[in-house]
DNA sequence: AATATCCGTATTTTT
DNA sequence: TACGGATATT
């Protein structure tokens, strides 16, 4: 411990050693913002503060591990697996689960995630008759995120739909009464979907009771990543913490990626005003990156209209420049990419210390046909599509009505697998066996008669028996999923043309519930900590291989390696062509291409191709032609070597239409006049 | 009347 | 690929 404190620099260690009053911490990227927090932790721990007395909330739950772990090996101090760990949500959970009696919250409340949400908002709809006619209503991804805007930003909903959704500010009235719909029925199902996890535990904080006695839990709250929290974060902290003693935030104004999600830079802007009496330390020396990197990230965000108050500098001069390559197409791209990890590692550089970075989840799909033709071994972080493909959810489904009988949603989605039974026969069984009438939904559901379509009888029948299996609930997770798979196998086979693939799914989450030490922990913990890389879903861990990382900018928040790619700096991918509307949007884009820039320890690499092929159907290479990111204008790409995959010729290059293209465009268009 | 099936379209990021 | 809308089928 002494050794690590030595090794801090001056404003590190006033973080570290603070005491009292409250604490924002402004750290830029690589200013060792993570080692000063496990710092924190293991020094308020060898002064003798209970580690089940420190809150540490972080934006993942891998971030909280990571942290304790760090802070372990400096003190040698087992104990601190006690730390409350986790992100806000995770810790509601924990909280309500235990203190939620006040509010009157049963200990065994489902979590409903968002596109449970989304389709409660939707049966709903469909029960109130609208959108059925001719005015154009919102979808149900479109309510559940209104709705969460409305609550995180504590924002009035006829604002929101004004600001945010124009085109649907005069269904107002609909809406209004679709989420009181919706609250009554979460209430009556008693579920909580991510937003009421947070609700909850603030009002558990103002409850005259408990509320004192939540508060007493701590004598020290750390958060991380604290530009990316809400509104209703930064009301949890000051209800825990009035005076704001005991209570330090971290964060960078200028790696703020997550407004989509309500989150506001104003919490940190304003947190010295909220809680007066703040002491302000600035990390502004950065560890991670060599002086040409540096330079160029900090040119890139320089380019941001909104001020960030700090300057970052290292000691690390030396290395090469960033690089921009320019490249033909997305294949092209990938084939640079592999190119380039096989040679850094040729030089030395292990695949575990490079990542390609890029903005949405499906930008990698190309590169990772490559990288497995090429038996170059990776792990994608981010973007992951598991716990929303159909099937998956059918499995969790069914095992969520076996803890929650009452769960409507669960209910709906498992009976219309039966063969001949859509939302309507659904609904009449549900009636039947009254889902949210007194007494016990699933003992009826066991035992009444139940009328289905001939086809779906049989069906129906292997349903009760398991259910029936499942109720007798001591099995392990594992082989309850195991179970709710023997039930979905024959269903899956009749209705989807390829279902070995989900058959498979459906084995990756038997894996993934060993383990686990009851049903209801399993399906809660899914939906709170999902898993985030192709590695959480590969089943036993290989630790001693290496692989490449891919990962999402937002997903690699918080990690940094030897050398990064950045694949996909065009316009229409970075900024994202749904952002480019709205000036804070696009801010946000910048500050996400930032925030990739700034994950390289030694190397960077921008690749931006020039052409794009269009839809894979129809007449043979269609293609766009990209522009590069209008984030790196001149004088930022001054900070770049430039680089091509060609030789640029000028008389041919590669970006321009090749003979054989334009004459397979014109015979498309030909076509396009005679075929219907 | 309800369900099955086909077709076109749009597709970010995540607790 | 998944969803919504339209049409075909039971």
């Amino acid at each position: 411990m002494f050794d690590a404190m030595e090794r801090l620099n001056r404003e590190q260690r006033a973080a570290v050693e603070h005491l009292g009053g409250p604490l924002l911490v402004v750290a830029g990227a690589g200013s060792g913002k993570t080692w000063t927090l496990a710092c924190r932790v293991a020094n308020l721990v060898d002064r003798g503060i209970p580690p089940e007395r420190i809150l540490l909330l972080t934006f993942t739950r891998r971030a909280a591990r990571e942290m304790l772990s760090r802070a372990e090996r400096l003190t040698g101090d087992r104990a601190l697996g006690r730390v409350w760990g986790g992100t806000f949500h995770a810790t509601a959970n924990r909280l309500l689960r235990l203190h939620g009696g006040a509010l009157g919250l049963s200990p065994g409340f489902t979590v409903l995630d968002r596109t449970d949400t989304a389709d409660l908002m939707d049966l709903i709809r469909g029960e109130l008759g609208f959108g059925q006619g001719e005015r154009r209503f919102p979808r149900k991804d479109t309510l559940a995120d209104v709705y969460s805007r409305t609550v995180n930003g504590r924002t009035k909903l006829a604002e929101v739909l004004e600001r945010e959704y124009p085109w649907c500010a005069e269904e107002v009235e609909h809406i209004r009464s679709i989420f009181e719909r919706y609250t009554e029925r979460k209430r009556a199902q008693s579920a909580l979907d991510y937003d009421d996890l947070l609700l909850f535990w603030d009002a558990l904080c103002r409850h005259p009771a408990a509320g004192p006695a939540i508060s007493e839990l701590f004598d020290h709250i750390l958060v991380d990543e604290y530009q990316d929290t809400n509104p209703l974060q930064a009301d949890i902290l000051a209800s825990l913490r009035p005076e704001g003693d005991g209570l330090m935030v971290v964060g960078d104004d200028a790696q703020a990626i997550y407004a989509f999600r309500s989150a506001t830079v104003a919490n940190i802007l304003q947190f010295p005003s909220r809680f007066p009496g703040t002491t302000i330390v600035k990390l502004e020396r950065n560890y991670r990156s060599t002086r040409p990197i540096l330079e160029a990230t900090n040119a890139v965000i320089a380019l941001s209209p909104q001020r960030h108050e700090k300057t970052l500098w290292t000691e690390r001069s030396g290395g090469p420049l960033p690089s921009l390559l320019t490249c033909i197409d997305e294949r092209d791209q990938a084939d640079a990419v592999c190119r380039s990890i096989l040679d850094h590692r040729e030089r030395g550089t292990p695949l575990r210390e490079q990542a390609v970075l890029f903005r949405a989840g499906h930008h990698s799909d190309v590169l990772e046909v490559e990288l497995t033709r090429r038996n170059i071994p990776f792990v994608k972080y981010g973007g992951l599509k598991f716990l929303e493909s159909a099937h998956v959810k059918d499995a969790l489904a069914v095992l969520r009505i076996a803890d929650n009988p009452r769960d409507e949603v669960s209910w709906f989605r498992v009976l219309q697998l039966l063969d001949h039974v859509g939302p309507a026969g659904a609904r009449r069984v549900m009636a039947a066996i009254g889902v949210s009438a007194p007494g016990d939904p699933m003992t009826r559901f066991l035992e009444q008669a139940i009328a289905v379509p001939a086809p779906a009888r049989a069906e129906l029948e292997g349903l009760r028996e398991a259910f029936g299996d499942l109720a007798v609930g001591s099995a392990p997770p594992a082989a309850q999923v195991e179970r709710v798979r023997r039930f979905l196998e024959p269903l899956l086979r009749r209705r989807y043309d390829q279902p070995e693939p989900r058959l498979r799914d459906l084995e990756q989450l038997e894996q993934l519930a060993i383990g686990f030490e009851s049903r209801a922990r399993f399906v809660t913990d899914l939906t709170l900590d999902p898993p985030v890389s192709t590695s959480d879903l590969a089943g036993p861990p290989h630790l001693d291989e290496d692989y490449v990382i891919l990962s999402t900018i937002h997903s690699a928040k918080g990690g940094e390696w030897d050398v990064v790619h950045v694949i996909h700096a065009a316009d229409g991918m970075i900024p994202s062509d749904m952002s480019t509307g709205d000036p804070d949007q696009l801010e946000e884009e910048r500050r996400l291409l930032y925030v990739a820039l700034t994950r390289a320890r030694d190397e960077l690499h921008v690749l931006f191709p020039l052409r794009y092929h269009r839809s894979n159907r129809g007449y043979e290479d269609r293609h766009w032609y990209a522009q590069l990111t209008r984030f790196l204008p001149e004088e930022v790409r001054n900070r770049f070597s430039l680089e091509t995959t060609y030789v640029d010729a000028s008389d041919e290059r590669p970006g321009a239409p090749s003979p054989d293209a334009t004459a397979s465009g014109v015979d498309a268009l030909l076509a396009g006049l005679w075929s219907d």
